[in-house]
DNA sequence: ACATCATATAGTGTGATGCACAGTATGTCA
DNA sequence: TGACATACTGTGCATCACACTATATGATGT
């Protein structure tokens, strides 16, 4: 109950908060290799929704720094551009996802040695 | 083993991830008033860093946004700044752990149902 | 047959936000 | 003199969200 902005502020830090995850979900999927618009779908079905305005720029970026290769297939009625781990992108994975197990456990800990809220 | 910038590299998506838990872990840790020194070190021994310069413009910050708020202690021999959640910021904070609770397991799956990159 | 719209697919430009980096300020205790 | 406790500021950079553009295909309507 209460204030009614709760929600809307909420969903500005939550936004905040997945942020940094994007890329650690992003690395992860791209084990196989995938085209943007489909990881959308995956993501979304995992419950990590990620806009297109927001995952081609990233694919791009994470491309430039040597995380992804891409390439086109042009097979089907639309070109597909399908993106991928280099070997580089996978070291970083399995660095990010150590951080993140180290990390999670912390913010678990941190909440559970907290008195309850509600 | 490879690359040597892996870790540079992944310092930065680490800072990126923690900034969005940063906000949920000073609330969480706001439960019991604390200056803003005191929760540094606080938090840091949970295992998360925050460095003074980024922990003290984001408590001015939640003050703002009213979620915080502060009192100055003078009885020891340096002034402390105390800060505590609002009602308001309590209502926040039990939100963002829900959220965290549902983002934080959609990544533990993702990861799970992923190939192990090791 | 033709117009029209939804969907699949990829992209760009710009403003706002929020951290990191480096630095300031001051009082206390050794 | 110098380390620590304590709080704060100013600026630049990185990155997302929001609102667009673009195109080709298949479906739907008349």
């Amino acid at each position: 109950m209460s204030n009614p902005n709760v929600q809307e502020l909420v969903a500005g830090f939550v936004l905040e908060m997945r942020r940094g995850m994007i890329v650690l979900a992003v690395l992860a999927k791209l084990e196989t290799p995938t085209y943007g618009y489909s990881l959308i779908g995956e993501l979304a079905d995992t419950g990590i929704a990620i806009e297109a305005n927001t995952l081609y720029p990233l694919l791009r970026r994470l491309e430039g720094q040597g995380l992804l290769e891409s390439s086109w297939n042009t097979e089907g009625a639309k070109p597909r551009k399908y993106y991928t781990n280099t070997t580089f992108g996978q070291e970083v994975l399995a660095e990010l996802k150590a951080q993140w197990n180290v990390t999670s456990k912390s913010m678990n800990k941190l909440l559970r040695d907290t008195r309850s809220t509600t």
